[in-house]
DNA sequence: CGTAGGGTTGAGGTTAATCAAGTATGGTGG
DNA sequence: CCACCATACTTGATTAACCTCAACCCTACG
């Protein structure tokens, strides 16, 4: 994949637009467009295996991509969801064989941005600034899993589907109130994965707190009906 | 609490010590043994609390530390059992606003050294090499704790007891094999809560173990009497 | 129509938490 | 040295959560 001084222009402002190399200075910011590659990956699509060797790490440009990772009896448990506008697999390029601790794959038609590890290095040791960014989105990294981990060993699959809602409707500016309908972002089935579970037990769950009046299921649209209600059963 | 040059002196050969630091240039080094700070903690004291603003990162020098969240209604998750010789808290200074995603607790009388976080910062923009090696060491939890869900989220008790013990044998550099005798390196107690689960539960495991014969429980002493069939429980 | 995929429902079994009551174990003071 | 106590640990009975397997429904789509 070539880059012209065109497509680098156009690189480096696409660059730009993500939340990890905002106000990133000029010389960063052509350096990064330079290695940069475009990748389109259609849905369904493999990305990274887990145990592999992690070539690089990616930005999520359009479209969706979940980590996961594999039980030895095939299970899978997703461990993100990477919405357009951010990174992932970032922590594979420092470790000594590179190997990757996670699957990936896209779950929608989706653009990717590749940077290959070794070339991302160079820029890295260039850049204080470019590192200090990156310490960032890492620390970011740990902290969702620090929660992960909680929510996981510290809830039930129901409590586990009611933050997942809260975290939902906060996504989309709506509040987590009486009468607010939110839209799944995903199938039943990758959401189960999500939440640690299997879609059998997501249905019963959705159909348990339907029958308690608080909330209400059409398809893929959840709305709420007794907030108070859904937050007591956090505690 | 000042820094005579000895007292930095002696301070900069330890940070030697320490993996992160290991190889560090001499600038790096002495900048660092100036804005470190010693810290003597009992056991049972509680170093850092979930949502409380962190003031710097540690090192253990001597003991341990756990790190631990806690469920809304009080049961106690530990991520993390620090070594002495390791650092935690590492995530938390990159925060906008420093909040401790964890709470930490000596779990024996311990040497902590503690590193500022603003001085820190300063000393992390100064050095290229310093920021790598934080990056590295950032990278390393994000693989652990991305171990961590996938053993919660797909293992039973008996299947991520099995794993510890594996772990557990392989840092006292013996073997997984027949008639290897391991030490729990905690109370039961709080290795229940490393599980993910209670006392009872981990008594439980063990004995059913001992019934099929595939180790033997002697307080903290575990022999292994048949390695494959603990192994295969993984699958 | 007929089929496929996502989704739901039911019966039954397993795992592990809870509550309650025991049994070591290791120190401490007499 | 021993009785005593606190703490860790074990055991039992009960209950709740949730996974498995199997069947079924529904909607989209050729």
């Amino acid at each position: 994949m070539p880059s012209s001084k065109q497509s680098t222009k156009e690189m480096e402002k696409s660059l730009a637009g993500f939340a990890m190399f905002r106000d990133l200075g000029n010389p960063e910011l052509t350096g990064l467009a330079t290695i940069a590659v475009r990748q389109e990956v259609p849905k369904g699509q493999n990305i990274l295996v887990e145990g592999d060797e992690a070539q690089g790490f990616y930005l999520v440009e359009r479209g969706r991509v979940k980590v996961y990772k594999v039980s030895p009896d095939g299970k899978e448990h997703i461990l993100h969801i990477i919405e357009a506008g951010f990174s992932f697999a970032e922590a594979c390029i420092f470790f000594e064989q590179g190997i990757c601790p996670a699957s990936a794959d896209a779950i929608e038609d989706s653009q990717l941005i590749f940077f290959p590890r070794g070339r991302f290095m160079e820029e890295l040791k260039r850049s204080i600034t470019l590192a200090m960014r990156m310490l960032g989105s890492m620390a970011g990294w740990v902290r969702l899993m620090a929660e992960e981990v909680a929510g996981l060993s510290l809830s039930t699959v129901e409590g586990r589907l009611v933050s997942y809602l809260v975290v939902l409707a906060n996504r989309s500016q709506t509040p987590f109130s009486d009468g607010v309908t939110v839209t799944l972002d995903v199938e039943k089935g990758v959401l189960a994965a999500r939440l640690g579970t299997i879609p059998e037990t997501l249905s019963r769950t959705l159909k348990k707190l339907q029958d308690k009046d608080l909330l209400k299921v059409d398809r893929s649209h959840i709305t709420i009906l007794d907030s108070r209600g859904l937050l007591d059963m956090l505690q």
